[in-house]
DNA sequence: ATAAACCTTGGAGTTAACTCCAAGGTCAAT
DNA sequence: ATTGACCTTGGAGTTAACTCCAAGGTTTAT
């Protein structure tokens, strides 16, 4: 068990950031010491380090709430709901690194085009590396 | 030639969010009229297609002019420059596709786990499978 | 036993990226 | 020639996600 403060460095935020996820119902301290000082174990780490994680790709902290109360957990959910939400949220995941494999592509070209590239390209830039891409399918 | 509230629609976003684009330095009107209303033509759409993709794949709007700005341009910038720019870019989005797969990853695992799988998982969640996922290296 | 380094709550301030509003000018159609 | 749908600027308001601060209680080291 280790207070806020602690969790905080090892995962390099800070305890205000804590203390807002914890209102926002993301990572709430599994007990309070007499004091009332929060008190955390190892599970928060990981927990913690799941939303720093999603934070890092693009989800909000609403899309984290949501992703984090995906369980597959028979009392309370049925088979058919975690499912729907699980592929709802793989298909935005999927829908980003299509995009982004687009970005990839265009700047690798463009840095082709840069050096050792056969053409003049006197005002090559992403737009135009864009359109490369997109014209060979 | 067409005005401001005309290219917003054709890439629904709002006249407003164009001001505030121009006034960030990422879309000028290529002209005004002589009563003072922004003009653009289709070169705009191109270039506002492509701030609204990266938006869409995590860039922020400081981002977005710096790779508006990587031109190949031998006037202004050496190769060198602009090579190491658009590398740093692609090293972004590489590590963000990484990232993405895991979590795309652990979601099929957790979808798979819920419908058909054997155990029992009672208490499977993604942080679970994002365990499984760590451990299948 | 007291200073330094922690922690608590509540609330105010900040930043990015819009979004809305007011007061007024422009243009096409009736 | 006037209505309605456009456009202008400047400035204020909003939302998410922090970030900072004040006033005070707790723990640890000297």
């Amino acid at each position: 068990m280790f207070r806020i403060g602690q969790l905080a460095k090892q995962l390099n935020v800070s305890t205000d950031t804590l203390r807002y996820y914890e209102q926002q119902g993301l990572l709430t301290a599994c007990e309070r010491s007499t004091s009332g000082y929060r008190l955390y174990d190892k599970h928060a780490v990981d927990r913690l380090q799941f939303i720093i994680r999603a934070k890092e790709v693009g989800f909000n902290l609403k899309d984290i709430q949501e992703l984090l109360s995906i369980k597959i957990d028979k009392q309370h959910y049925s088979c058919e709901e975690v499912k729907a939400l699980t592929l709802q949220k793989r298909d935005w995941i999927r829908a980003r690194i299509a995009q982004l494999s687009i970005f990839e592509r265009s700047l690798t070209l463009l840095a082709n085009q840069c050096c050792g590239g056969s053409e003049p390209a006197d005002t090559c830039s992403i737009l135009t590396a864009l359109e490369d891409v997109d014209g060979a399918h």
